[in-house]
RNA sequence: GGAGAGAUGGCAGAGUGGUCGAAUGCACUGGUCUUGAAAACCAGCGUACCGAGAGGUACCGGGGGUUCGAAUCCCUCUCUCUCCGCCA
C-alpha cells in the first residue's frame, strides 16, 4: 500500500512511475488527493470541537464539585450540541477513510527508475545469462517420463489421494526432495540468514499484512470453519513475524529463512503449463526474507540476487536473471529480478525464483517500522526471494543432468542425498 | 468437547466514573560519581494523525452503548491462559 503522505507530496512522479506498468492513475490519484484534503478538513473540524467538549466537561466537572449544579447544567445545553457535531462528523471522516483507504490499495507499488516499461513477460529485460546449454543424449526424455521411469515421483497416487497437481514423490525423488530442503536452508543459514520454521496456515491479519488479502483470495485455499489460510509461500508467516514491529536499526539487515509446503489453487491455470511439475498446488519451497532501511535496500538485493545465483551455480543448472517489466512485475514489487533454468527435454525457460524489493509497501500494511538516528520512526524496506522452489529445479534437474546411464546428481548436493546417480 | 479466569505502555503490574496517556518496578537512553566498570543518585523514555510552532485529537484486545465526562459501567465479538477430557 502507498502512503498517502507520499501520493500527496509527489503526485506526478506517481503517476510517472506507474505508467511503466501500463497505468493511467491520473484519475485515481487526483481523486485520492480531493479525498485526503476532505477528510484532514472534516477531521481538524471534528477535532476541534471534541476538544472544546473536553474542555467543557473538565468545567461541569469542577463546577459539580464546588456545588454549582445550576451554572453546569447550563453548559450541558452545549455539550449536547457538540455531541451531535461531533457524531455526524465522525461519521462522515469514517465514510471518507474508508473510501480513501479502499482506493489506495487499487494502486501497486511504484517501480524503481531502473524497471524498464511494458507490459507482459516479452518486455522483460534479461540482464545475464550463466551456464551450458546441455546437449541431451539421443532418446532424452521430460522430467515426467524420467519421473515415471525411475519411479521417482507418482502422479497418479497424488490424485487417488488428493487431485491433481498433488504429487507424490517416492523414493530417491522423496530423498531428493528432501536433500536439497537441506540443502538450501544450510547454504542461507551460512549467508547469513536466521532459520525459521513457521506455521502453514495464518490468519486474515497476515494475510492482509503481506497483501495476498483482500482480493487475491482465491489463490488460496481456504479453511472457513477456523479462519484461517493455507500459506501460498513462506514470505506470508515469516514476513508477518515482523508485523507490527518497531525494530533496531543496529540489526539490519534481518536476514530470515525457512521451508515450506506452498499451497496455491491456482483456480483457471489448467492447460499447457500445468504438465509434470511445471505446476503444482502444493510444493516446497525454501524462501529468503530480508528487511533493512531505505539507504540499504537495493544493495541488499543485489547480495539477495547473487545468493540465488550462487545456488543454481552449485546446482550446475543454466540460467538467466530477468528484471521484470512495470506490467509483469508483481502488485507489491518495486523491482523483481526473476530466475529461470532452462529445462533440456522440455527445451523452455522455467521460472524458479522471484526476488523483490517492496520497499515501503508492506511495511505501510505490517505496520513494520525502525527508529531512525533522529529517533523518529520510520517504515523499513522488505525484500524476499525464493531460494528456491524445488519442483522446477527438481525438473530441471533430472533433465539436464540425465545421462544414459541414469540421473546425476550435482557434486553439492550428493552429501546430502547420499547417492551421485539414479539408475 | 466441558468448566473457569483474563486481555492496560518493551516486560511485569496498579488503577472500578472526573485533574489518567495512565502509579510503581524492571528494561532501555543520557548525565553525575569512578582510573575503568559495577552500584548509587538525577533526568528522560508509547504509537498515530493534524499543525511552521505552541499545541490539539485519538488509542488501556475489536465494535457498539450509557454519561456533561469511561481504562473504569452495560452489550457484543475476538483472542489468550488455567483445569478436566481426548490426542500427536
Amino acid at each position: 500500500m502507498l502512503q498517502i503522505q507520499r501520493i500527496r507530496q509527489q503526485p506526478e512522479a506517481i503517476i510517472e512511475g506507474l505508467k511503466k506498468r501500463g497505468i493511467d492513475a491520473t484519475q485515481t490519484v487526483n481523486d485520492l488527493i480531493d479525498l485526503d484534503a476532505q477528510r484532514r478538513g472534516i477531521r481538524h473540524q471534528m477535532e476541534e470541537k471534541q476538544a472544546r467538549s473536553n474542555a467543557l466537561a473538565k468545567e461541569i466537572g469542577q463546577l459539580f464539585k464546588s456545588g454549582k449544579g445550576s451554572e453546569a447544567n447550563e453548559l450541558k445545553a452545549e455539550t449536547g450540541a457538540l455531541k451531535q457535531d461531533i457524531k455526524a462528523l465522525n461519521e462522515e471522516l469514517q465514510g471518507l477513510e474508508e473510501k480513501e483507504h479502499n482506493l489506495i490499495l487499487t494502486l501497486p507499488n511504484v517501480p524503481h527508475e531502473s524497471v524498464p516499461a511494458g507490459k507482459d513477460e516479452k518486455d522483460n529485460e534479461e540482464v545475464s545469462r550463466k551456464g551450458e546449454i546441455p546437449t541431451l543424449h539421443e532418446g532424452a526424455k521430460p522430467h515426467w517420463d524420467l519421473a515415471s521411469d525411475y519411479n521417482l515421483i507418482d502422479f497418479e497416487l497424488g490424485v487417488k489421494i488428493s487431485g491433481a497437481g498433488f504429487p507424490v514423490y517416492v523414493n530417491h525423488g522423496a530423498r531428493l526432495q528432501r536433500a536439497m530442503i537441506n540443502f538450501f536452508l544450510d547454504e542461507n543459514r551460512a549467508a547469513g540468514y536466521t532459520e525459521y520454521q513457521p506455521p502453514h496456515f495464518v490468519n486474515a491479519a497476515s494475510g492482509y499484512g503481506t497483501g495476498q488479502l483482500p482480493d487475491k483470495e482465491g489463490q488460496m485455499y481456504e479453511m472457513p470453519l477456523d479462519g484461517l489460510y493455507a500459506i501460498p509461500t513462506a514470505e506470508v508467516p515469516i514476513t508477518n513475524i515482523f508485523r507490527d514491529e518497531i525494530v533496531k536499526a543496529a540489526d539490519f539487515p534481518i536476514k530470515s529463512t525457512g521451508y515450506t509446503p506452498c499451497f496455491r489453487r491456482e483456480a483457471g491455470s489448467y492447460g499447457k503449463d500445468v504438465r509434470g511439475l511445471n505446476r503444482l498446488h502444493q510444493f516446497d519451497k525454501v524462501e529468503i526474507v530480508s528487511i533493512t532501511d531505505p539507504e540499504s535496500s537495493y544493495a541488499l538485493l543485489d547480495e539477495m540476487v547473487a545468493h540465488v545465483a550462487s545456488l543454481l551455480d552449485k546446482l550446475e543448472l543454466p540460467y538467466r536473471i530477468l528484471r521484470l517489466c512495470g506490467g509483469d512485475a508483481g502488485f507489491t514489487s518495486a523491482l523483481t529480478y526473476d530466475f529461470e533454468v532452462y529445462s533440456a527435454a522440455q527445451e523452455r525457460w522455467l521460472e524458479v525464483s522471484s526476488v523483490s524489493n517492496f520497499e515501503t509497501f508492506q511495511a505501510n500494511r505490517l505496520k513494520l517500522r525502525y527508529r531512525d538516528e533522529n529517533g523518529k520512526t520510520q517504515l523499513c524496506h522488505t525484500l524476499n526471494g525464493s531460494a528456491m522452489a524445488l519442483p522446477r529445479v527438481l525438473a530441471a534437474l533430472l533433465e539436464n543432468h540425465q545421462t544414459p546411464e541414469g540421473i546425476k546428481i550435482p557434486e553439492a548436493l550428493v552429501s546430502y542425498t547420499g547417492f551421485d546417480i539414479i539408475k
